[in-house]
DNA sequence: GGAAAGTTGTACATCGTTGTACACAGGGGC
DNA sequence: GCCCCTGTGTACAACGATGTACAACTTTCC
């Protein structure tokens, strides 16, 4: 940061006092107004040059009440699938001008809350919030009127603009898939008790009701709840399964981290995959395609996720008063040899 | 946010025309001074409910001159190296009351000197940087004061605080090991061309000092040089070893990502890990865990660097006037499966 | 020649907050 | 009764940038 004799970093008026001209004049130049004459901006400029002049963002912003800074609210940051979303939204942000300002919620429940109240005051011009732990009716209660983009599980009638995936079809696709390779006992890792837990809830519906239309019995002992979805839940989950009389020929496993951490298991334990236990994972994280044996999986497509979250908010920036749009994003199944072995071999 | 009839955000002007006090007064009470009285304070208090009221961070930090906020530049949120450093950049912050925001620079020259010229305005106080293109010279260059600390490469003599690990240390560590195992034929993965590539070069230097030490040749075909430190890097240049006449019998990679690729590769090929070829890696990434063999691995203390850097910044947000720091984070070597194999089997 | 229109720059108020200076009350000690 | 203290609250200026109003000057056109 430039400098004044003082020490102080430069302000407008310092500017103005060495080029000889009003502080509003140089302002004009900062900000290219065009009726400036070109003696006047050369002047100008050069003292701004001379003393390294930056203007101020917080006096920018208390005078114009826009920020250019957006809070992402995530669970956590080193979840691949949530670094890499992280990473897609602030290059489409930036795009946009925006700075984003990473809100780490570990999933709590108090921490989540404060982020929806508005922890930030008004530094933020805008939110995007991946909740876990709080619910439609949270939401609903909510009194900061920061503009608020929703992603991740699907709140029906949420007050704010909201990105998801179809988790029903996606889970359903993936149980399918399953079904339709020859799988009859097949198990699903990732069930949360807790009744705020869409995304756990929705992807169990579907694992369902692809049993069913298959004509497949849902068996409870195969349906493994977990607290959190990092591997090492995935890996204590499958050690539950492989230790029923009956182990399951297939895990449909909610996320990625849990299917890597359930490969690792059945790796301990001699189990092969796919041959003995096939397993599907959720995300698509690049760990996903390197892994030993590369890891099926449902694909969010999180880009376009990210662009939609952002755009939401670059509309509701401008214009608050249009009714909440609710969003599907695509998603696809990526077939890899955690289910049908390596190709050619 | 809480809005007065008007329908903007409540001001302290609001809560103190409604509480019947002077401006001066709400902002004692929210502040917590304590020459209050209690029959004021709560007069206060009910109006500040009423309203919602939530001081405007733009304001204060232009009357303070502090914004508590800190940016946090790293190469790639998605490198899981990155991630989990910045997990616990965020956690560490946040005790001392500060938000991070993260800027992505993807490694490139010009978006690092951005950064490094104070891209932010004032809008930050203290500037966490881990430099993958920049070098000492540009650090000189540098005119912003926005305090800094710098991440990751040993930059000499630096002008702004530094936390490192001992990179030629831990790489002749984990070269030694593979020697202690017997391999003779070892290969390196990551050395970089460019100058400014100061990790690459440093570990580099530690790999052929180890090798110096166990009487071993440096061959130049085994020095695998990459663009980037993603996995398919390692994959690629793991090929690349993998066709020469004479292939290793053992590959330290520079950092994790590349490792686990090189793993893939080897699998592909049908090489076994690590009886035909032992394969290091250099992070301590969670995913080197639950791989599959588990990677050996040279593990910085990431959260005592995060603790570190935090603590660096904020002795300089309290007295610039010090010499520059220059600390080496301890660090240790995982040995796991990618190089003796599983126990007990 | 003079009025109208356009150009270039200035002065001042303002955003919301907090530091400084001070006013005013009540209480205690002489 | 006087002074001084402490406690409580107020008025005002300031942080740095920008929008508004307007002054001074030029150009254009009848």
């Amino acid at each position: 940061m430039g400098r004044t004799a003082s020490g102080d970093p430069a302000s407008l008026k310092h500017v103005a006092a060495l080029a000889g001209v009003s502080v509003k004049t140089v302002s004009n130049v900062v900000n290219g107004y065009v009726h400036v004459t070109d003696t006047t901006r050369s002047r100008v400029q050069r003292a701004i040059d001379e003393l390294h002049y930056r203007p101020n963002l917080a006096a920018r912003q208390l005078r114009q009440g826009r920020s250019d800074v957006i809070a992402l609210a995530l669970p956590e940051l080193d979840l691949p699938y949530f670094a890499e979303l992280a990473r897609s939204v602030i290059k489409c942000a930036e795009e946009k001008g925006w700075t984003v300002l990473i809100d780490q919620t570990d999933g709590l429940v108090e921490r989540e809350q404060l982020v929806l109240d508005g922890i930030r005051g008004r530094l933020i011009d805008g939110l995007i919030f991946s909740p876990i732990a709080l619910g439609a009716a949270d939401l609903e209660r909510r009194r900061d009127t920061t503009p608020l983009v929703l992603l991740g599980e699907r709140v029906f009638d949420g007050p704010a603009d909201h990105v998801a995936i179809d988790n029903v079809a996606a889970a359903r696709a993936a149980t399918a898939h399953l079904v339709g390779l020859g799988r009859r006992r097949i198990a699903a890792i990732g069930a949360q008790p807790l009744p705020t837990s869409q995304t756990a809830h929705l992807r169990l519906q579907g694992y369902q009701e692809a049993l069913a239309e298959a004509g497949l019995p849902v068996r409870p002992e195969y349906v493994v709840p977990v607290d959190r979805y990092h591997r090492g839940d995935g890996a204590a989950a499958m050690r539950r399964l492989l230790d029923l009389p009956e182990p399951p020929d297939a895990v449909f496993c909610f996320n990625d981290l849990m299917a890597l951490g359930a490969m690792r298991e059945a790796y301990e334990r001699g189990v092969p995959v796919p041959h003995d236990v096939a397993i599907v994972g959720w995300d698509d994280i690049e760990e996903g395609r390197y892994s030993i044996p590369t890891l099926t999986t449902v694909c969010p497509d999180k880009q376009r996720i990210a662009s939609l979250a952002v755009d939401f908010l670059a509309a509701r920036l401008g214009d608050g008063s249009e009714p909440p749009h609710e969003v599907t994003a695509p998603f696809t199944l990526a077939v890899r040899e955690s289910t049908v072995g390596r190709p050619g071999r």
